[in-house]
DNA sequence: GTATAAGAGGACAAAAAAGATCCACAAGGT
DNA sequence: ACCTTGTGGATCTTTTTTGTCCTCTTATAC
């Protein structure tokens, strides 16, 4: 129960290796697929889900590549972790058959609420600096 | 990411169900299943996991059925999710492509472990008790 | 002791999700 | 033009989840 597939462990390997090069190095999937021992096409998608929610920032071409598109002290596990897997969201609701859309009737409820909120605040509270800073 | 199984939430409304009767009264998973709008089958494996634990007692034959073995005010809500999802166990972790077999050179490992001890803290914190009287 | 009424256990099947790959395309550099 | 590198979509495989079925065992009732 509760965990963190392949994809979120990839993706946290890969913007680590992002996180130690030398501020303004790009990196080749390859490159980073290589060295975080991930699946280069794999990898790939991960990326591009870093892109779009504005992480990391890529360029095509030669001497294209991927870096990290903020300082990884701004950088939280959290965000990493949601670009991949989407919000974290330890329910979907019991009780009767209805969907449960908001606690009405539903004793559990607030139960997962409250793990969503201390899972989002520990991840919130790790930068992919520290991390990084092994 | 972290979401808790269909079988989980099943789960809970069996229990939940076990924990209305009155004491001493026994249920058939035909009758348990209706009320909670659960597959009959798949809920009957779900209340062997739980005689298993030994959270609920069973018996055969006429007059046979489930009931839970203890008071409720002393099931708590993780005993009933890790008796059918397994431990809490947030993490599998990363770093290098090793089976991460305890924290050696793994950055992540402590955040999940404290994720998983969150988790568990909250979880143990709930009573299925609470939660029957809705 | 035979019929009946449960649960127990194992095998199996369908559906969904996770994990992974491929290819045609777009964009940038030389 | 041609090469290099990321993009996006389609597709495929494997694993996990979800669910069913069938036979066996245990217990009660007549």
């Amino acid at each position: 129960m509760m965990e963190l597939t392949r994809k979120g462990e990839y993706a946290i390997r890969g913007i680590l290796y992002l996180a130690r090069q030398p501020r303004g190095q790009v990196s080749l999937v390859g490159e980073i697929a290589e060295a975080s021992e991930v699946p280069k096409t794999f990898l790939a998608k991960i990326l591009q889900n870093f892109v779009k929610v504005g992480l990391v920032s890529s360029s095509r071409g030669t001497g294209g590549g991927f870096m990290l598109a903020r300082p990884a002290e701004q950088i939280t596990l959290r965000e990493v972790v949601e670009a991949v897997e989407g919000p974290i969201m330890p329910n979907r609701c019991l009780i009767g058959a209805g969907t449960c859309e908001r606690d009405v009737s539903c004793p559990v409820h607030p139960v997962w609420e409250k793990v969503r909120r201390e899972i989002v605040a520990i991840l919130d509270g790790v930068t992919i600096a520290e991390l990084a800073r092994d």
